[in-house]
DNA sequence: CGGCTATTTGACGAATCTCAAAGGGAGTGG
DNA sequence: CCACTCCCTTTGAGATTCGTCAAATAGCCG
């Protein structure tokens, strides 16, 4: 199992006690299968889920059946967590790759509101954050062509997931089939595929198989138009945990 | 002055104690004249704002000039908040009209975290809400014309502000020019105005001056292909504030 | 070796962009 | 009250990006 909401960690240390608190937050983990939804849009919300294993990614689909991914997630990630602000779930939870996942109740996240207001701020934190993550997308999205777009989301997979490699090269393993991609940038499965014909005769990418490496991050980065983002530290206004 | 924070009760009914601590958030109120800027993005971050009273914007801009607009705001809007998660921060705020806006120092928010666990998880709610709002945009304009993306945002003003007219219309005064909303939409200037005329000669628009009105809301909806989405509501699981 | 699915390629069409210029409307100074 | 200016809206024509349709190729699994 991984680390339960490492990303808190990325704003301040946490105590002991906190990391057991967020320990104990998810229910019973369960397995999900390659595209086994794991929540539906329209679905009654309770909770949230919680991501332990695997990729998974959150989607929502139009009254003529065309879809849009909203998200891709990876291990440690909170799942759905949108929907709690509504009546009835707005996203689709499917699993990607093999996926163990697990269900937060609501009823939890209030008693951590009530008795945890350190931690409490951390989800609140995190929610900006990611909606950073969805303004960085729009920008894009808003703004960018194809190939840039393509850019974007390779480095920010880059960014979270690649691991040197045995010519000391990072690199990483993309799940995702082209169709999904497309679904992702918001473009058809054709282009996608051009795209990426198009970063590698750039030179930009390398492909084989499943793997993707990234051999200038920095001109990739160029192209997006968009700066690093880099996270709050050391928030002066934090409150201090009251349990020790 | 408007009702600050008016958008939480929408997910429960605020104690009086609450209502008054919410007055208590934002500091003096300061003016800002039309594209005026509130703050610049890149400046460091120590707190929100809250508009009293005007119509705001934020946006983001690209290495190489382009600009895309985030988000409109409405009198009762927190606005600035996705940068708390941020070192330095993502967006630009700036007058749409005249405006009048307060700044929430960070500091304040945490002491709410810190004694009113109840509000705490209604300004975790209000995120999750600005991050449905952002991934029903990203829906957008992932997956429909340049025409549909036009008609989901007059829509989303019309639910927000209008008022029945003298005519038994209901209508709303537009303060945006074309080339703003050009912004907003991700599309160019030229191409809004042949979408606004799109819309008016389709019948489900007229326009006069700045004043529009939505002839045919069901329709326009229908065109956007997403459903209306409804807060949460007598949500079981909020903590009970603990200061009567 | 099939049979399946995903990737790749080509040709053509549609949506949107770009460039350029012509109207319209509101405010200003004469 | 008119002429002028500025900014915004509107229109037209041609270029580009991206979508659509169709089919060939490649990779994987049994």
């Amino acid at each position: 199992m991984t680390t339960p909401f490492k990303r808190f960690a990325a704003f301040a240390e946490l105590t002991r006690a906190e990391r057991s608190a967020l320990q104990d937050l998810p229910g019973p983990p369960f397995s999900f299968a390659p595209s086994q939804v794991i929540r539906h849009e329209q679905d009654p919300v309770d909770g949230v889920y919680f991501l332990h294993e695997g990729w998974a990614m959150t989607s929502a689909s139009f009254a003529d059946g065309d879809r849009q991914i909203l998200k891709i997630h990876l291990p440690g990630d909170i799942m759905g967590a949108p929907s709690l602000a509504l009546d009835r779930a707005a996203e689709t939870i499917t699993a990607v790759t093999q996926v163990v996942a697990s269900k937060v109740p609501g009823q939890k996240l209030g008693e951590i509101f009530a008795r945890r207001p350190r931690l409490a701020l951390l989800f609140f934190l995190a929610a900006q954050e990611e909606r950073v993550a969805l303004m960085d997308r729009l920008l894009v999205m808003g703004r960018r062509s194809a190939k840039e777009s393509l850019a974007f989301l390779l480095l920010n997979l880059h960014d979270q997931l690649s691991k040197p490699d045995a010519d000391g090269m990072r690199s990483f393993d993309l799940p995702l089939n082209q169709s999904e991609i497309a679904d992702l940038l918001g473009i058809h499965v054709v282009h996608v595929n051009r795209m990426f014909r198009a970063l590698e005769s750039d030179g930009l990418i390398t492909r084989s198989g499943k793997r993707i490496t990234l051999t200038d991050p920095a001109k990739l980065q160029a192209l997006t138009g968009l700066p690093k983002r880099r996270l709050a530290r050391n928030i002066p206004w934090l409150p201090i945990d009251p349990i020790p």
